[in-house]
DNA sequence: GTCTATAGTACGATAGAC
DNA sequence: GTCTATCGTACTATAGAC
């Protein structure tokens, strides 16, 4: 799907310099110029790894599920269990998988469908692992939404998704033990 | 902030098809043009009520902070509670709030510290309501957050901030059951 | 594999008629 | 209050040198 299927160095430096612009500022201050300039090549020396901007997008989709394929086999075998694992790592560190969804929040100008499904073959994996520990659907479910939240909020530039305070640490421990005691109900 | 603070038809139609596009398609499709036209004006109509796309893009949070409010007095009057509220009307209807939220979700031109405002504004009001029935900060703050998820996932053109099921109706039923249960947790 | 130069297009905004 | 016409700019993408 590019030129020798990994061309590694600038290709990864291209999507880096992509996904930070649009974290940033949205698409329409990704523009080629821009992503070229913030990666250290021209725009021609980009155009070649990506030939249209289509395809600069579909890369940074492509990627973000390599990631959370790689965080869903981590969340699987997670000592304080998949539950745990999801609401602290969802947002609270700027992990590359973090910047990956929040980019492709960002990401308008892909077919809808495309996007959507991105997003989906994530969250259903991650609701599957939740419902296992949990057992009860609707637990699962509400679980998989806070977690949504806290990336909705993180996406919107707010501090930390959770408005209004300032030790991380202790808002993600506040978070966990609501969670704790959500399961001890299914 | 206006010609005459409020020249109302005109003015609402161009915010509708403004968000309409935001959206559909986010705001890079939404060009004055595209705006005008769907809003049945022409540019340079468009222009005499919002001076640039600045303007335009004010106009909308101004918009959304109105409708919030209003929101937030039925919240506080509702037979079922805030929290039963909160959740109920979180994005499965296709309010005018609701459309204000997402569109504004997808405003990526004017300044994050506005953004971030405007939706600061309007999660502490839900928050503090919320806060106010349940009592307890924490459990609160779940709820607030399963309400921003269900937001997201509505962004994201997601069937309904719920995967994998069809009726919304029954999906709604069993979220308000788990944030009863919450509730007695407090 | 990366560059410069440039063609072609679409956008935001202005000016001024009606 | 709404329109048409138009200017300048910035963007995507191509062509072709290195």
């Amino acid at each position: 799907m590019s030129p020798k299927q990994r061309s590694a160095p600038a290709r990864e430096k291209v999507l880096d310099a992509y996904e930070a612009l649009l974290i940033e500022n949205g698409e329409k201050a990704a523009t080629l110029e821009q992503v070229a300039a913030r990666a250290g090549v021209s725009k021609g020396g980009l155009l070649y790894h990506f030939r249209d901007k289509a395809a600069l997008a579909e890369g940074l989709l492509e990627r973000l599920g390599v990631l959370s394929e790689q965080d869903a086999e981590a969340m699987a075998e997670a000592d304080d269990g998949p539950s745990a694992y999801y609401v602290r790592t969802s947002v609270f560190e700027d992990s590359a998988l973090d910047r990956s969804i929040i980019a492709a929040t960002r990401l308008d100008s892909v077919p809808a469908s495309r996007r959507r499904e991105a997003f989906e073959a994530m969250q259903s994996r991650w609701l599957s692992l939740i419902e296992g520990e949990v057992g009860d659907p609707a637990i699962a479910h509400a679980i998989l939404l806070m977690g949504d939240g806290m990336y909705y909020n993180a996406s919107l530039g707010a501090e930390a998704g959770w408005p209004r305070r300032e030790d991380r640490e202790a808002q993600i421990a506040e978070l966990l033990r609501v969670v704790e005691r959500l399961r001890g109900l299914a």
